[in-house]
DNA sequence: CCGCATCCGGGGCGATACTG
DNA sequence: CAGTATCGCCCCGGATGCGG
């Protein structure tokens, strides 16, 4: 990317993430932690595959990602966040924050949706409102990628893959579940309309953000 | 711009922000204020005419700007923040901290600088050693523009301008000044060299982030 | 002088095709 | 699977013009 020639944290900051693109490619390896090239393009519907193979380059180039190449016998790159590159998950979860109003309205027509776009949002808007009880497990199905939220001791925390049974699953199309995730909306408000919960729904209830709850839009 | 087409709250937010100069745009405005086309012009070196104008109507549509008129007789209209375009402040600060890695090595021959760009890492670096102490007052001096930093009752705070008379300046090139504030030098180290301190220099040990300061790379 | 609008040249970007 | 190659196009950058 051009420089933008400034003596300023932010100006030098940009020189590197700057570019389009770069910030979302930055999120997916956030997300997946070490994946390949193809892991890439599904959860980056859009990008063009030399503009992902240039911005690879780009940022194993500034330290921000690298590239490990397995043992010789089978298997391909790998690419992964450095420390460095790590480092923009506080700004990648502060420009979610701010966005939330765009997505209030549900996507566009031909918007693309990830299940593990939700990790993000559901631990920043969710709090476990009863820490003393025991851990529970809910699963949420917006694609064919559920994600499992696991409450308990006061924390919320949120990965994909099905690999724990869940006490609870909430089915439904990502505007529903954003709704429900950032307060907008109540579980009865959209249970028969878009949202289908089963299993204990005590679990879903303990975690949702209240009318009262201040986190949204700290 | 054209949009990422995805519905992903990060997405969304970089389709209003992700342009090229756009949020040096908005780093200029959170830093001034309400201010002047030309003013705006004056901080951010290297951008182009139209492309300031461009930014500006797209960000006054998206909500983040107001372009206020004045009163008919004379005076030029001014730019402001809206509210939702103040939630992005946290994002530049995020970014800023983020790259300061790449301030070290100080400026390229080419780079522009403008003091009020110390104000952010003058309020993020420094700290108030001693609480107790009654309010000082330290002026930075990079460029032209003079920066005023309070201290006092744990606070530091930065703002543009002279209006307060301050207990010690601190006169020197950027790079001098940042290391200070960052804690890559002590005051010993470049006192000669690239900075010179002048009044009380207490005031100035009392803000410096000290060996086992915690807060660099928080 | 301030606040833009207009006019190009060049390069980043996007879509497709192709290869080891 | 993991990229490279190619080719329009439009965004960006720089210069200039111009009305209030």
């Amino acid at each position: 990317m051009r420089s933008y020639h400034q003596y300023c944290s932010i100006a030098k900051a940009l020189d590197v993430i700057g570019d389009r693109w770069t910030l979302l490619v930055i999120r997916e390896l956030a997300l997946r932690g070490a994946c390949r090239y193809s892991d890439l393009q599904d959860g980056l519907p859009g990008i063009s595959t030399n503009l992902l193979a240039d911005r690879l380059r780009e940022l194993e180039t500034a330290g921000v990602v690298v590239k490990r190449e397995p043992k010789p016998p089978v298997a391909t790159p790998v690419f992964e966040l450095t420390e460095h590159g790590q480092g923009l998950i506080p700004v990648l979860k502060q420009l979610m924050s701010w966005g939330r109003r765009y997505m209030v309205t549900g996507p566009e027509p031909d918007d693309q949706f990830r299940g593990r776009w939700l990790i993000w949002p559901a631990e920043r808007y969710l709090t476990d409102h009863l820490p003393e009880q025991p851990a529970e497990v809910i699963q949420l199905r917006a694609d064919d990628e559920p994600i499992t939220v696991e409450v308990g001791s006061g924390r919320v925390s949120a990965h994909a893959g099905d690999d724990i049974p869940p006490d609870a699953t909430l089915t439904g199309d990502p505007q529903a579940i954003l709704a429900l995730l950032t307060g907008y909306r109540t579980l009865d408000d959209i249970r028969d309309a878009n949202l289908r919960p089963t299993g204990n729904e005590s679990a879903i209830e303990r975690v949702l953000p209240g009318r009262t709850d201040p986190a949204i839009d700290r």
